[in-house]
DNA sequence: CTCCTTATGCCAACACCATTGACCTTAGAA
DNA sequence: TTCTAAGGTCAATGGTGTTGGCATAAGGAG
């Protein structure tokens, strides 16, 4: 079995490294945090982490049973950072969208966390507020129950699946993120034409456009669909059919 | 510089392994595969496959400049699967909904590789020709430039992006599996009306919905939007249900 | 103020990982 | 038949997370 870790609250002793640093759970998560912002997001590692807090990568096992319970203890912080000094409006749509984006904000600057995280369900505090937000949000806007539900849930993942995504970008080693950028302008953008026509023809505006997050525009989309519809219009006007299996 | 990389259609020699196996680029991506399904997302590596193909892990550096370039040919061959057999109808809307949800559907499948890949941009060939379809289905749907290079990347990123966190709740291990869905009916069923009135009042219906995939629903709202903005409408300006409640 | 327990930091080691450069064998063109 | 170089193998490098054993000092008990 791995070392015995001590709840934090039970915690007596506080024995200084040998540098000097005393050790908390809170201190290795803030120190965990700066590395991956500082030092890029391949930058996280116990060894690393025990040079930064000048102590031995060891000495961390004392405090998490392992790197992955170290990551999942820096997502749970996310979720509450995300929705901090939220309030609703009583503009739904807007709210929304200011929800997904601020979600979506939180996990992206914390790519590795948000990787482990983002495919979760908690049932934690912080989580139950933000679906208390979202559905009570979308009730007050007036969609009846089974609506609610449909756009709740597309929302919601919607949300966490892009967050999941642009941060799966961010955690790649910085050449690999490199490579995956540069194919936009040297590969897509001199395909021949006769092969590809149409991506020839929008390779330009491609180049510019992969390289941010597409999440702000299908939110917009999404959420156009969802309040269009309500409004009565159907897609089958402009040729498909709105049902979903 | 790492081993010389001679392309495959190059290829002339073929000498067997000590163990008698021939070597090629398509043994090599299938036995990734079937590792990634057995041993799960972290089985795959340089040894293993080795170990596998009954040769020396190094071997595999005459084949892919590294583990990212293998990776990078699994999610195309995953791409590739998806759209083997397809051809467009005409009706765009349906067009763009039958590619999406065979692309996810082939992620899905393999979860493992979904996860590794999902987030890439391979610039290879299979990519490619789907991008075309993409792209062409939108021109020809007479949609401008502009939003056609908008819609696409919002589609693309969304259909990748759910396909990941869908293979990432199914790559789970069981028992956080079956963890995570108990909790609708667990936690989110049992709260108190009084604290989280809108979830109790949704719980019910949640407990079914929240265990499928939202990504029919959220394709569906994403292809509406984009195909009702074309025809002029605008959910800001409509806002009814956001109107005020 | 001293003693004793034991929490906690440290060390060394293990088992993995990707990658590389030198070597050697043999396939297949000439 | 020869002979070059493609392609498989070996050994080594420097990275990773993790663990068992040990030393030491923190802090309660007396």
């Amino acid at each position: 079995m791995a070392k015995t870790v001590v709840p934090e609250q039970r915690r007596r002793r506080r024995r200084p490294t040998r540098g000097g640093t005393v050790l908390s759970e809170q201190l290795i998560i803030d120190t965990a945090l700066r590395l991956l912002r500082e030092h890029g997001s391949t930058g996280l590692s116990a060894r690393r982490l025990g040079l930064a807090l000048d102590c031995d990568p060891s000495a961390l096992y004392r405090y998490f049973h392992g790197m992955d319970e170290l990551t999942l203890a820096i997502g749970d912080a996310l979720i509450g950072q995300a929705l901090d000094g939220w309030s609703a409006t009583g503009d739904g749509r807007a709210d929304l969208r200011a929800i997904g984006l601020r979600i979506h904000a939180a996990y992206v600057a914390h790519p590795q966390a948000a990787l482990l995280t983002a495919s979760r369900v908690t049932g934690r505090a912080h989580e139950l507020a933000a679906d208390e937000a979202i559905i009570g949000v979308l009730r007050a806007g007036g969609f009846p129950l089974t609506a609610t539900v449909r756009i709740y849930h597309a929302f919601i993942d919607q949300t966490l699946a892009f967050a999941a995504l642009d941060a799966g970008a961010l955690a790649l080693p910085r050449s690999a993120r490199r490579a995956d950028e540069d194919i936009w302008e040297s590969t897509y953008a001199r395909l021949p034409a006769g092969d590809y026509p149409r991506i020839a023809e929008a390779a330009p505006r491609l180049a510019h456009e992969m390289v941010r997050s597409a999440y702000p525009s299908a939110l917009d989309m999404l959420l156009d669909g969802a309040f269009l519809a309500a409004l009565g219009a159907t897609a089958s006007s402009a040729g498909a059919t709105g049902e979903r299996q």
